[in-house]
RNA sequence: GCCGGAGUGGUGAAACUGGUAGACGCAGGGGACUCAAAAUCCCCCGGACCUCUGGUCCGUGUCGGUUCAAAUCCGACCUCCGGCACCA
């Protein structure tokens, strides 16, 4: 029997998409907007058909959308500068700008080959100068706003990348990109500052409703806000003082030591004045060691040192010793902690270890302490507190704060674990950070109108690993005269974390050629926040945290009306193959091009949306692969037997009341696809339901058009042409080229993505009858096939007297029915 | 350790607010067509049992609970996956 010649046909309507631009937004369409994203790719190369489900889901909905009457946007560019890209060129010998070239290139004939469309007009390529003059620009507005500053700091190095990371790119102690264990260095870097924003990336998350709750939950705890006191310890024999910060000034009384980390400066003050001097010194460097060898990441212990000195606990007025021990971070808070043993866990461990005092001040209500085995971290009634006895530990670390603002020596405060964002690069290819350092003038911006600071071209781009950007040796770049004096000065070297690139790119796509603005303020407000933002999880936090920041900040600066990019977000799930995520580095991939010339594009597309729902992973198949080509040839099979009765030319109305009892069926079942399939995908993306129920209809279809001849007009050959049209445009989103070939083989002119989806009758969506299930005690015992819409009364009615169920009652009498209409009765006896 | 998510046939998975568990596929078994194969079409396909054109019982990770009725709700636990992980 004949298949469907996909080659023809698919490369056939991939040149009429691209000749006519399918997906060309009218920005000055009256229709409703819809802005579909996809999250935008680092051009690494040949895809493989793990990469392929990202972008058919897209395409999916993206023409989902389109059917369903929207003004669409839906453009896609590249996320074009980076390491990969740089550690490729470096191990191929070629241009990282010839390499990401010719990658795109690619990449973009395979999204062609897979019949993913979109609006190719509004491209934007992220290491093009037009793009990242912008990228510099918003660098500079940031610098302006004192939100970009340059800060020596600790930061994490990756020997092999021979670069700066950001805390984010940092995976159990090592670099993400290839795994070596990180180092720590004291370099000067320039950060952004995101914690300014902290509070409204925290709080804002409320608001974004169609989030996935995981990414929303992940964000939350990445940001993680603490409100506490930050208060200050006088050092016993010294006129300074170690300011710490808690969450539990309730705890006040129960602080019988304090814990400092090795890295912070009092440390070595204090060990100066020790006998043990040398001792604690040596310790100290241990400890930092080991934190850097990542040592103290994987084995957690509560060790320490005494520094041979005290402070005064405020409160109670006791001397208290001060330790150094690695469980107190100098990232976070102060660097410094009272410890209370009794009622926080690490200190608990702490002090059983070093034999320190440990005294309860909180007891619960209901004698449910831990004490004395483990810290008790509840709330309850404060004891050995002085003043502050019987209060309810809830209220008293309010009064315990507030004494302490009263006396000045503490103010309550709010900590985050999130960090300022690092941004500056040691590399070749990225963004320029557009700054000049000027031996007399100090750090001076580039002006606005000399951007874009371009990248050189030639450059020896090898790593150095002396912690300087391969920038630093091309002299031209470097010299300068500076913006401010006109003095010979010296370029910055570095480049930007591509982060910043993505953090604006879906704003730039309203307007991706304007030469003098980074995007048009009014088409941006009018087609932004995105409608929907596709991607996935591995972004939950970095790139949407930073997009989202870098909004709020262009929000601030009254630029964009809208402090949230992506109104709704869709992470959808990774393919598998034998268990484990496709990858190359795998050797599990399977090739997009040997299926798509063996089964066609529409066969592949299919299988992905149909082998799970789209948030879930999904585990490669071949052989699912070729009943999902089967359903496509059944369906092409039937149009060819049937083709003049489906031609568009001889419909007509259908008059229900003249339908013969199996050609209801056929309209009713048509109907109920119609409205099965428009749910599942607006629903939540349910493609796989959607197209279990187009092949249900196609099944009955199928067995419908073999009982009798059909004629051409007649209310068979009307019914069946209903639902022809119906299934091929409900098809339409998933296989393109094969909805398009046979709605022009029906007759039609246009393309079938100009059409609206067909619409359900609610009188139609149910069947006329259905089997009324009759169970006794909750278990089955008989079947009924009663109309429709059957009174409850009368259903009652059909249960009792049934045959079957008379028998097995015998003289037993019901002591309840329970009726579902147009489900089951069910008769309970005792 | 804390916070999320998930456990359903041989297999991918369905099951809308509790109401017929396993839709729709894949694999498998049997048959038709064929010299044969491919393709196509038809039938069977969770398990156990019985007096076998039918019927009974069991079955959605485990154990309890609520309910006329639980894959679905509640409680405890087990396993797997993801995120965070000495955050004061």
């Amino acid at each position: 029997m004949s298949k469907y010649p996909h080659g023809e046909i698919e490369k056939k309507w991939q040149a009429i998409w691209a000749e006519t631009g399918l997906f060309r937004l009218d920005t000055r369409s009256a229709r409703p907007k819809y802005y579909c994203l996809m999250m935008f790719p680092y051009p690494s190369g040949e895809l493989h058909v793990g990469h392929g489900r990202n972008y058919i889901i897209g395409d999916a909905l993206a023409r989902f959308k389109k059917m369903e009457g929207y003004e669409l946007l839906a453009p896609m560019g590249w996320d074009a500068f980076g390491l990969p890209a740089e550690n490729a060129a470096i191990q191929h010998d070629i241009h990282p700008a010839k390499w990401t070239r010719d990658n795109i290139a690619k990449m973009k004939r395979q999204f062609i080959d897979w019949g993913v469309v979109y609006d190719w007009t509004r491209e934007v390529t992220s290491c093009q100068p037009e793009y990242y003059k912008w990228t510099q620009w918003l660098f500079l507005r940031l610098y302006h706003a004192g939100l970009a500053y340059r800060k020596a700091a600790s930061v994490n190095w990756c020997p092999s990348c021979k670069t700066v990371l950001a805390n984010e790119q940092v995976i159990d102690g090592q670099c993400e990109r290839c795994c070596t264990p990180i180092e720590e260095r004291y370099l000067e870097q320039w950060f952004l500052k995101i914690t300014e924003f902290a509070d409204k990336l925290l709080e804002e998350l409320d608001g974004l409703k169609e989030w996935p709750e995981r990414v929303i939950t992940m964000q939350r705890n990445w940001i993680d806000r603490s409100f506490g006191v930050q208060m200050e310890f006088r050092i016993k024999g010294t006129d300074r003082s170690l300011q710490c910060f808690t969450t539990r000034p309730d705890t006040i009384y129960g602080a019988t030591f304090m814990v400092v980390s090795p890295e912070h400066p009092e440390v070595a003050r204090l060990a100066a004045r020790s006998p043990r001097q040398k001792e604690i010194r040596r310790a100290v460097d241990q400890f930092i060691a080991d934190k850097r060898s990542g040592k103290a990441r994987t084995e957690p212990s509560k060790e320490g040192l005494f520094l041979d000195a005290y402070a005064e606990n405020p409160m109670t007025g006791e001397d208290i010793p001060i330790y150094v021990a690695p469980y107190v971070l100098m990232e976070y808070g102060t660097g410094a902690i009272m410890a209370v043993p009794a009622h926080d866990q690490r200190d608990f461990e702490f002090a059983q270890r070093y034999h320190l005092q440990i005294r309860e001040v909180i007891r619960p209500a209901d004698g449910s302490s831990t004490l004395p085995q483990a810290a008790y971290v509840g709330e309850g009634l404060i004891v050995n507190s002085g003043p502050f006895n019987g209060l309810d530990s809830r209220d008293a670390i309010q009064s315990v704060a507030s004494e302490f603002e009263a006396r000045g020596i503490g103010r309550r405060t709010v900590n985050y674990r999130l960090r300022d964002w690092l941004v500056s690069r040691q590399r070749y290819w990225g963004a320029p950070i557009p700054m000049v350092h000027c031996p007399s003038c100090g750090v001076v911006p580039v002006d606005e109108k000399d951007l874009p600071v371009l990248l050189p071209e030639v450059v020896d781009f090898r790593p150095r690993g002396d912690g300087k950007s391969p920038l630093a040796t091309n002299e031209k770049f470097r010299s300068v005269a500076c913006p401010k004096c006109g003095g010979p000065a010296e370029r910055d070297t570095d480049t930007m974390d591509t982060f910043v690139d993505s953090s604006w790119y879906f704003l730039r796509y309203l307007s991706p050629h304007a030469d003098e603005k980074p995007f048009d303020g009014e088409l941006v407000n009018r087609w932004l926040p995105v409608d929907q933002y596709v991607g996935g999880v591995e972004h939950a936090i970095l790139h949407l945290l930073y997009a989202r920041f870098i909004v709020k900040f262009l929000h601030a600066q009254g630029l964009v009306g809208f402090s949230e990019p992506f109104a709704r977000l869709f992470t959808q799930g990774m393919v598998c193959k034998d268990g484990v995520k496709m990858s190359k580095s795998k050797g599990n991939v399977v090739s997009p091009d040997t299926l798509i010339s063996r089964l066609g594009a529409d066969t592949m597309r299919l299988y992905i949306l149909f082998s799970g729902p789209p948030e879930r992973d999904i585990e490669w198949n071949d052989e699912s692969v070729e009943g999902c080509h089967r359903f496509l040839n059944r369906v092409w099979r039937l149009f060819c037997e049937h083709n003049d009765v489906i031609d568009q030319s001889v419909t007509g109305a259908i008059k229900y009341d003249t339908l013969s009892e199996s050609e209801r069926v056929l309209f009713r079942k048509t109907h109920w696809t119609i409205d099965r399939m428009l749910a599942d995908i607006a629903d939540n993306f349910h493609f796989n339901t959607a197209i279990s129920a187009a092949m249900e209809l196609s099944n009955t279809m199928t067995s419908f058009a073999e009982t009798a001849a059909i004629a051409p007009g007649s209310n068979a050959g009307k019914t069946l042409r209903f639902a022809f049209d119906a299934l091929i445009r409900l098809l339409a989103p998933m296989t393109p080229h094969f909805s398009e070939e046979l709605w022009r083989r029906m007759g039609h002119t246009g393309s079938i993505f100009d059409e609206r989806m067909p619409q359900p009758d609610a009188c139609y969506v149910t069947r006329e009858t259905f089997d009324l299930v009759i169970q006794i005690n909750s278990k089955i015992r008989a079947r009924v096939c009663v109309p429709a819409g059957t009174a409850a009364e009368d259903l009652r009615q059909i249960a009792l007297s049934n045959q079957r169920v008379k028998e097995l009652l015998a003289d037993k009498h019901p002591q309840q029915v329970i009726v579902i209409p147009d489900k089951l009765v069910n008769i309970v006896v005792r």
